[in-house]
Formats: C-alpha cells, structure tokens, sequence
RNA sequence: CGGGGUGUAGCGCAGCCUGGUAGCGCAACUGCUUUGGGAGCAGUGGGUCGGGAGUUCGAAUCUCUCCACCCCGACCA
C-alpha cells in the first residue's frame, strides 16, 4: 500500500475527550471517529487491524470445525418475550419500532435468535452436539459508555452457540472451546490468562473469562504463584481458616469514642490493631418477613465482596445498603457506631469473623464501642459465610500456594448455560429413546473490538502504539528519504516496494514526500512493527536501515538480497 | 438515574467576570526555499460562538429554557 493512496490523518494533540491510552492513540492515529457517544466510525487503518483480529478468531474456530453464519441485528420483541427478558434485561436493551408500530430490539447478543433457529433446524440427537457462530454488530445501550471502543454501545462481538443431547456432551465442547479461544489468544500474540468467572445475570453453571492483562484494566484477577488457579477477584473464594477463637483474655466494656466513626480512626484514635476490629454493613434483606435488613460482618481491614454477599440466600439482589436514614431508624444509631452485640438484626459474619477474639465493634449507640468482645460470652456465635475480597498474600483457595494480583481486560467469556434458554423457547429434540429431551446449550463470546483497544492498552509507549505482529494494521512501513530529491533513494524504494509486494509483505509505502521526521513519527504512532528506511547515507553503503518498533537502535541490511533478509526478520518476529 | 463540568474554525484553547459584531497555536490550501526525528518565509480559505426565547440601541458575553458531549458514582460483556 503506498502512503499517498491511503487515508492516513494523524493529529499531534490528544482530543480532550479521550481518557485512557487506548483510545487516545486510537484517535490520534485516526483508526477511529466518533459519531456520537459510544458509537464509532473504523477508518481504512482501524479496520485493518479489526479484521486481522476477527480473521484470527474466525480460522481457528473453523478450524475446530464450528460453523459461522450471521445473523439478524433487528430482532422481533417476540422471541424475547419467549424468555422474558423483553424486560428482564433492562435499559440496556434498544427497543425500536416499525412503521406499524411492532416492537424489535437491536440486539445485544443473540440466544434468543439463535436457540429459534436451532429449534426449527435441528430435530434428532444425531444432529447433536452443534456449534454455531457469527460476527456480528452488537448494540447495548449502555449506561455510560466511556475509554471509546472498550466500552461502546456499539461493538463488534463473535457470538457461538453449542446444542447438546446432555451436560456431559456439553462439558466435552465448553472445554474444547476453551482450549480453541487459548488458541485464539495465543495467536494475537498479546499477554493473556484465564479465570473462573462469575456467571452473572446470564445464569447457568460453569464460566470462565478470558483477560488481556494490562495495568489499566477494569477487573481484577487473582491467580496460584504455584498452580494454574486463577479467578476473577468477585469470585475468588477465601480458604476457611483453621483454628479456634483465642480464649478470652479481656472483659467487654463500652468506651467512648467519639472520636471514631471508622475504622481509620478507631485504629488511630484508640490504638486498636486493625484486625482487632470489626466492620458492620447493613444490607437489604431478600426476605422481609425476619427483618428488613441483614447485618454483614468482616474484620475492619476486609473489604465486602459484593458479588458474594449478593448470593446469599438472606441478602436481596441487587445487593443494596442501607441508607444512613434507614440504619437510624431500625438500629437507633448511626453507620459509625454498630456492631453485633445487641444488634436488633440477623447477621452474617465473614468466617474469619467468628475465629476473633478481644475485639473491637460499635456498640449500636452513637459514639460508643465495645472493646474486648468475645463470641459465645458476649454475643452468640453468628451464621458465616465466604464474604470478604481476597487480597494478595490469601492462600489459594485450591491449597497451593498463595495469591498474586493482576489486573485484566475481559475480551472473552465462555458459559455453559445450560437449559435455561432452550426450555423458556422448548428447543427439543428427539433423543435415542424416541422422547423429547430439552437441548443443552453453551454460550461462548469474545469482544473482537474491544480486542483491539486491549492490544493497545496493553502495548504503547510514549511514541505510540507497538502493534504484536499478528494484529498489526501493517507489517513493515518502508520510508524514503528525500526521495524527491534523490533519484537513487526513489529507484531503489520503488524497486523495493515491489519485490515486497510480489513477496506477500503487508508494506506501507511512505511515498508522501514529507519531512523524514513527519514519517518517523507517524509510522511509530500506528505502530507497525518493521521499519525499514532507504537513504543516500545507506545506499552509498549498500545497505538498507532496519528497525524494530521497540528498538533503541538501527541495524542495517545489505541491499544485495535485502528481501530475503526482510521475509527473515518478519518471520523470526512472528515467531 | 444522582453529582460535577464543558460546548467558540477539523483538533487544542483564549475571549465571557466588566455587552460594542471573534482571536491564538496546530491542521488545511497556494507559492518559494528546505529535507535523517513533527521545517522556514509569504499569502489564503474556513465560525448559524450548541439550539431557542428574552433583556438591550447592540449579546459569544447577561437571564431563562432545551440539547449534546465529558468526568465521578450506581450498573455492566
């Protein structure tokens, strides 16, 4: 591709509204428009690279012999009322209608689409296990779309959808879907892990989330320095701790503290050890018959774990605390002072909670904390539960080793869902004993744009974006220099140029005839990976200058079979 | 949806407080010079000052209202 034939605008300056890496060098580098909030325009240089990811998701999952197709965006309100999530799934679904008032969503994801199609195609257990997928434009409407295309309402997603006789048929595709989206990860040559998930809203049994690591990711993982363990952080369980409370070494007596309403400055105020101390957070309850609310206890240096607090049984989901108002008004003090000793309230303590001795809680009156509680003979031994985040340090939950951080884009999500879909829809097929059997059903998605933003979040310096090879919008920029001047720098790019085309080398050909340093800096903000550079300097040499994205220095290949040396250097760097 | 903020040329911004008919840098266009890390000189084009209403002789500037966008939070692949 020659410079001068393709759109290429780069700005020096960062639009104000772009806040992260990612999507400020996606805009200065012009892959991206805008066109209104969350809703993005891909140029010629974005879309290279979009589809160079797409292309990858797509051979490998062909490869595992699933098959692609596409379908609607534009789904009718029908179906989706089939599994009530025509309201169940919020705000974030765009409802639109047609010129005769009939109700469509544009759609999010597409189980409902899918699960119709497969319900009228697929009529024998012969037929099964199936996979199908497509690439497709999604839309989620979402509530505050933010960092450009990570979080867009507008994205490009690779939906696949698995139909099984049994669970045990669809285990065996959910872990070799699993190995393909490894595969699929692996070849885009970015840093990646993958974690035990939450399965969310969505429901179903097993689930894991694949990451692209990078220090600015939203979502945390937590992962075994000594065995391939790893979860998303929501989900990390705690090891039960062993052990028995110490015996009681102090008598309980009420103090003033006016000083302190909390943690920070009970632990400061009244030299209290941090993990003398005790955390309560007043949550609604799911069932009002006992109480409105539950009290949640965790040791004062904890910090809740909302997704687990909102699994339990006596807790309401959406997990919702309490407000100040509403904790004066059932307990008669404020947030600053409880705790669980003569709390009018159920409580559920962190299991580490009820192995404490001597500690430290408010006295659910204003300014007033009990110092030296003991379980059993101050207050009875509360119901425990798995409640708090892990942190580095906490021992895997699967016994080996301890716990390291990371932080993680989530580009992939696999679940197994189930029957929950094919049941609300009556997707059945007629099994080897000439029953009808509900089909079971995985869902597997990977974000191919939000990919992208991941690759450059992970993947920049101050020059710009350093492409890995795989995903690059370019392989190699060749850049004249001063070519309008020099006869010999032009006859030996363009001759160049052309032995890399016949080569199959993805080159740019910076034919602009702008200052060296313009070209420079462009091709090291778009991040092509190879540069090579022909020059009087050079050539009176014969040789060609070679540079690596993330090189400090130039190398030098002689010009005499410099194609060869170039396939070379872009094979090695492939790997 | 709650809280905060911003809308002035393609991008980044000043002007607004104190009303007098719009400016700077970058980008773009023309010409000449220049060519190994975002060149220099000269010139040119480009603005319903987010929309509407009001106050005023006069509004980018003051008032009201609507809209869009951004940030924080709750929510989420």
């Amino acid at each position: 591709m020659k410079a001068s034939n393709f759109h290429l605008f780069t700005t020096r300056e960062t639009p104000a509204e772009a806040e992260i890496a990612s999507h400020q060098l996606m805009l200065r580098c012009g892959m991206i428009r805008k066109l209104t909030s969350g809703i993005y325009t891909w140029t010629p240089l974005g879309l290279r690279v979009l589809r160079k990811v797409e292309n990858i998701v797509r051979d490998e999952l062909n490869k595992a012999g699933y098959q692609e197709m596409l379908m609607p965006a534009v789904q009718p309100a029908e179906l989706w009322k089939e599994t009530e999530r025509w309201e169940k799934f919020g705000a974030q679904l765009l409802k639109i209608q047609d010129r005769a008032g009939r109700d469509y969503c544009f759609g999010p994801t597409h189980e409902e689409v899918m699960t119709d199609f497969v319900r009228n195609e697929i009529r024998s257990y012969k037929q099964l296990p199936i996979t199908f997928y497509q690439i497709q434009t999604k839309f989620r409407d979402e509530i505050r779309p933010r960092f450009g295309v990570m979080r867009s309402r507008e994205f490009l997603m690779k939906d696949a959808y698995s139909f099984h006789i049994d669970h045990e048929s669809l285990d065996e595709t959910y872990w070799e879907m699993y190995d393909v989206y490894t595969r699929i990860f692996s070849r885009t040559g970015l840093r990646f892990r993958s974690v035990e998930a939450d399965s969310g809203a969505i429901g179903g049994h097993k689930s894991h989330e694949f990451h692209v690591l990078a220090d600015s990711g939203e979502d945390q993982i937590a992962f075994s320095d000594e065995s391939d363990y790893a979860s998303n952080v929501e989900l990390t369980a705690i090891a039960m701790p062993e052990g028995d409370p110490a015996a009681p070494a102090q008598d309980m007596r009420l103090v003033d503290t006016p000083q302190a309403h909390t943690i920070d400055e009970l632990v400061s105020a009244y030299d209290v050890p941090v993990e003398k101390t005790v955390k309560t957070l007043i949550v609604h309850a799911a069932d009002e018959a006992e109480a409105k609310f539950v009290a949640l206890l965790v040791r004062g240096d904890r910090t809740l774990n909302p997704v687990k607090a909102e699994k339990l049984e006596q807790v309401a989901s959406p997990l919702t605390f309490a407000s100040d108002a509403e904790i004066r008004d059932s307990i008669g003090a404020g947030p600053g002072s409880l705790g669980p000793v003569g709390l009018p309230l159920p409580v559920i303590a962190d299991q580490e909670v009820v192995l404490m001795s001597d500690f430290t809680a408010g006295a659910n009156s204003d300014d007033k904390h009990y110092f030296g509680i003991n379980w059993k003979r101050d207050v009875e031994v509360p119901v425990t539960a798995d409640l708090r985040t892990a942190v580095e340090g906490d021992d895997s939950p699967d016994g080996k080793g301890v716990l390291q951080m990371a932080r993680g884009i989530e580009v992939g999500h696999i679940f197994q869902l189930g029957t929950a879909y094919s049941k609300a829809m009556n997707a059945v097929v007629l099994g080897e004993d000439g029953r009808s059997h509900v089909m079971h059903m995985g869902c597997y998605g990977i974000g191919v744009s939000r990919i992208v933003a991941a690759a450059i979040e992970q993947n920049n310096d101050e020059r710009g974006i350093c492409w890995p090879e795989p995903i690059a919008p370019f392989q190699l920029a060749l850049l004249p220099m001063n070519a309008k001047k020099s006869h010999r720098v032009r006859e030996a790019a363009d001759s160049l140029y052309g032995e890399l085309l016949e080569a199959g080398v993805e080159v740019l050909y910076d034919d602009r005839n702008l200052r060296p340093g313009v070209m420079f800096n462009d091709m090291e903000l778009i991040g092509i990976p190879h540069r090579i550079v022909v020059g009087e300097r050079g050539l009176d040499n014969g040789v060609l200058e070679y540079r690596y994205r993330t090189d400090s220095e130039n190398g030098e290949i002689p010009l005499d079979g410099a194609v060869q040396a170039i396939l070379k250097k872009l094979a090695g760097a492939t790997g």
